[in-house]
RNA sequence: GGUCUGGUAGUUCAGUUGGUUAGAAUACCUGCCUGUCACGCAGGGGGUCGCGGGUUCGAGUCCCGUCCAGACCGCCA
């Protein structure tokens, strides 16, 4: 290969930086640039041989680049196989016949003989290297290396990589400041499971990841940073999900002399900028919902506001007929469904098993079909007349052709099972629009949630979440129904971010701490740096933390946030790849003063 | 900890009531082909049916156990 260096070189996003190994990427050259001299490199997608000439696809992370070989290469050609890293020389030329579908598509590198140079050959990868690969989950998983060649999962994280900017140019637009916490901790007990790691110069001690920057930020008020934010990794030992990783990334905020409006209208700032910014669109104002009102219509904390499908109250249109399912019930809830009303038999069965699989938990499920002749027909008609039926209709709206669904029971179930119902109907309906975005905000969370395990109090936010100030009083008396200065930004039904306005004051954080069943010793041991802080000048704070995974999963229409990380854990915490977690050398056990082994762990 | 679904060629899958030599597509290999871009044509190789046990004359198929993967419940302040 000769004078690769002697000609002009542009590159894509740094047109001054030159490399040594190529003078453009496979994504840029145009039919104005035909008849130049050019050295690219990259990876073979494809090789067409036609017997005496061959097209090679030349691909990068910039696009594809055809190469057109004649009899002179023949014999390296026939060598190239997928996924060969090669590097060729050659001239651009005009394409005799052209393709629209690829921004390249007008030109193609005429390379002669010993243009070709092989920079590494490749196995044959197990799956394609393609938009729709052939590969299955667990396969791509393992390869994640090759996985990440391809365009869909390239474009997810260029999008994180985007996310991230127009973060930190907004943050950094109004006066927050990126401060970074540390990750080896101390373990507490409440909230999440905590990762552990042993200390060695400390024996028998050890740190734990933090679940959350929480306790940091709230200093840093204290400190004077009166706005912080942090793009950055948390850490939770607990079981995953499509939407949750051991660990993910926060965007962690917090600021001084603020009350709730504040923090909600500044970060209804920040997300409207990025909704702007990465997909273009201008949200509307952000609606907002109290706690109590979403779990009356939606039976969630985190309704998707996508489509309508409240929940009707029935009880006084149902009860003292006769059936004694619903006379029986704390609840009896309809939804409708419209124009389902010609469901067969075997579509209601299905609803059926689906409310009564052990995951939704219900026992049953009433129908009723409005037909479009006017009539309704029930799996209860045996108990209700036909005007019975119209009353609930119109108590629902719904129309001819329409469906109504019933769950009864008692009131907390219900509206779960209920919820489960909705979210099945609005997948089932594809009343589910991708592309759309409705947000809102949910305010005034219960500060405290009973646990029947464990017989006592835990916060629903954290510990540090502040008491509405008019619920104070209630405390002691009535703890259950005392409110939180707590919020969640929800989009599509995803909780995106939560938040609170904190404690900044030590009498009420120590009665907090005690509600919860802290001895004053646990407290002090705990969390008596942060009650100390707050003697010294702690300013009225709070704020907000995002999950940047899932805001990535969310803008781009998708539910996993498995393509949003770069080398994300599978279902059971494993990273298939690097396979960890390993088992460790008795001699690094040894130094950590750890004396579990494979067996014991076995034992336990 | 639990529920459900799946595991068959490199890969994605099909495989009937338990019955001949386990198939398809694609990938891979060989040959032919000068305008392909999902190139085409002809041919070829490739299988411990996740693993262990059981039922049976006979198991990819049925039963039990186990491992792995995925979704979900519990859990995730």
């Amino acid at each position: 290969m000769t004078d690769y260096y002697n000609h002009k070189r542009k590159f894509v996003g740094n047109k001054k930086h030159t490399e040594m190994y190529r003078s453009h990427t496979n994504g840029e050259l145009r039919i104005e640039n035909v008849g130049e001299k050019v050295t690219l490199c990259g990876w073979v997608q494809k090789r067409r041989d036609l017997g005496g000439m061959t097209f090679v696809d030349l691909r990068d992370r910039y696009g594809i680049t055809q190469l057109v070989l004649g009899e002179d290469t023949a014999d390296i050609a026939r060598t190239l196989g997928r996924e060969f890293v090669i590097q060729i020389e050659g001239e651009v030329i005009e394409r005799e016949s052209k393709n629209k579908n690829l921004p390249t598509g007008d030109i193609e590198i005429t390379v002669k003989a010993g243009g070709i140079k092989v920079l590494n050959k490749a196995k044959t990868p197990p799956f394609t290297i393609e938009d729709e690969t052939d590969g299955g989950e667990e396969l791509r998983m393992q390869y994640r290396y090759l996985d990440l060649r391809r365009n869909p999962v390239r474009k997810s994280l260029e999008l994180r990589h985007k996310l991230s900017i127009e973060t930190r140019k907004y943050m950094d637009s109004i006066n927050f400041l990126e401060v970074e916490t540390p990750y080896l901790i101390k373990s507490t007990p409440e909230g999440a499971r905590d990762f552990v790691v042993p200390s060695r110069m400390n024996p028998g001690e050890f740190y734990a990841l933090p679940q959350s920057p929480q306790t940091f930020k709230q200093l840093l008020m204290v400190s004077g940073y009166d706005r912080y934010y942090q793009i950055v990794k948390c850490f939770r030992d607990e079981d995953l999900r499509a939407d949750r990783q051991p660990e993910f990334t926060q965007i962690d905020c917090e600021m001084a002399f603020v009350e709730q409006e504040d923090v909600l209208n500044t970060f209804e700032g920040l997300t409207k900028h990025l909704f702007k910014s990465i997909l273009g669109k201008d949200l509307p104002a952000f609606e907002r919902m109290s706690y109590e009102k979403a779990m009356e219509l939606y039976g969630s904390d985190k309704p998707d506001l996508r489509f309508g499908m409240e929940f009707n109250n029935l009880n006084s249109l149902t009860q003292n007929k006769g059936f004694n399912v619903f006379d029986q019930a704390e609840i009896v809830l309809g939804i409708v469904a419209k124009g389902a009303a010609d469901y067969s038999r075997k579509q209601l069965d299905a609803l059926t098993d689906f409310v009564k699989r052990p995951q939704v938990g219900a026992k049953g499920m009433v129908y009723v079909k409005c037909n479009e002749d006017g009539t309704y027909k029930s799996s209860v008609d045996k108990f209700y007349s036909q005007e019975d039926l119209e009353a609930w209709a119109q108590h629902c709206g719904a129309a001819q052709g329409d469906l109504i669904l019933v769950l009864s029971g008692e009131l907390n179930a219900t509206r779960k099972q209920m919820n489960e119902l909705r979210l099945h109907m609005g997948d089932q309906l594809g009343i589910k629009n991708t592309g759309e975005y409705k947000v809102l905000w949910v305010v005034d969370f219960p500060l405290l949630e009973w646990d029947e395990d464990s017989q006592r109090f835990h916060a629903m936010h954290h510990p540090f979440t502040s008491p509405k100030a008019e619920d104070l009083s209630k405390l002691e008396s009535a703890p259950g129904e005392v409110r939180a200065n707590a919020y969640d930004l929800v989009i599509n039904g995803v909780e995106i971010g939560g938040g609170s306005i904190r404690i900044h004051d030590r009498g009420v954080q120590e009665r907090m701490f005690d509600l919860l069943g802290f001895s004053k010793e646990e407290a002090k041991a705990q969390f008596g740096f942060l009650m100390d802080a707050f003697e010294y000048g702690a300013p009225p704070h709070g704020g907000i933390a995002f999950g940047f995974d899932r805001l990535c999963a969310t803008l781009a229409g998708k539910e996993s946030i498995r393509d949003f990380i770069a080398f994300p854990k599978n279902n059971n915490g494993r990273d298939v790849m690097i396979d960890a977690p390993a088992p460790v050398a008795q001699e690094q056990l040894d130094e950590l003063f750890l004396n579990s082994t494979a067996e014991k762990a076995e034992e336990a």
